[in-house]
DNA sequence: CGCTATAGGTAGCAACGCTACGTATAGGAG
DNA sequence: CTCCTATACGTAGCGTTGCTACCTATAGCG
C-alpha cells in the first residue's frame, strides 16, 4: 500500500477501531490488522501520533491503566467521536465513489 | 470533500483522463468535474503541478500546440504511463477494499 | 470597455503519515 | 541467568503533496 494513500483517512480508521469499546494504542493497532488479514499494520509511528492528534480534538479520551506491571493508554470514543465517525463513513462513501468513478474512467465526454 | 483525502490518488485520475487520448490540462480538469458530476472539481493550482510532475516522471508527454491564439500543453500517456494507471487502478481496489472493510469497523476481534 | 471563460503558471503553506530512533516490562528459550 | 521477542508507549524530523492565493494572457460577448 502506497505510503500517501492513507492520507485523509487514517482517522475514521482509528475511530472505527474504538468504536464497540475502549481499547489501547498498541490494541487498535492490531485490531486493523487483523481486520483487514495483515493488509493495513500500521507502525507505531503512525499510530501514537494519531491517536494523540484525536485525543486533542475531543473526539476519543484516553486514561491511564496499568496491567500486569504494564503502563496503557486507553482510549474510548467520546460523543464527538462517534459524530465523526459517521461523518468519516460518510465521506468515504462519496469520495470512494468519485474515486472509483473518475478512475474508471468511461464514459469520458468526448475529446475536444 | 475533505482536502486531504485526495493525497496520493490524484494521479491514477489525471492519468485516468488521458487514457483515451491526448488532452491538454485544462481539458484534463474539466473532464474530471464532468465525470463525476461536478464532484470533483480541482483548483488549477491543484492540476498543472500534478500534470509537471507526472511529466518529469515519464508518465505522460506533452507539448505545445495553438489553437486560436491561445497555447496549450497537450499531454499523452507514454507507456510507462499507461503501466502506472494499471497499478493505480489495482492499488486504489486494494486499498478501497482495505478502507472499506475497517471502517465498516465488524467483526472486530474481541476487546481484550 | 469590462467581464467571463479559457489556458497556463508559481510561491509558500499546512497537513500528515512514515522512518528511525529511544524507553521499559513480561515472558519464554537457551 | 541471559537473551530475545512481544508488548506498550513515545518523539524528532522528513518528504510528499494538494491547496490557497496570486499572476499573466487571449477570445468573445454584452
Amino acid at each position: 500500500m502506497r505510503a500517501e494513500a492513507l492520507k485523509g483517512h487514517l482517522d475514521g480508521l482509528l475511530l472505527a477501531a474504538l468504536e464497540d469499546g475502549p481499547r489501547h494504542g498498541y490494541a487498535v493497532k492490531e485490531a486493523l490488522r487483523d481486520a483487514t488479514d495483515g493488509k493495513l499494520d500500521l507502525p507505531t509511528g503512525t499510530v501514537y501520533p494519531a491517536l494523540h492528534r484525536l485525543e486533542q480534538a475531543g473526539l476519543i479520551s484516553g486514561s491511564w491503566v496499568v496491567v500486569a506491571g504494564r503502563r496503557r493508554r486507553t482510549y474510548e470514543l467520546t460523543e464527538d467521536g462517534r459524530r465523526s465517525l459517521k461523518g468519516a463513513r460518510d465521506n468515504w462513501q462519496e469520495f470512494a465513489a468519485v474515486v472509483s468513478t473518475a478512475l474508471r474512467g468511461a464514459p469520458w465526454p468526448a475529446t475536444s
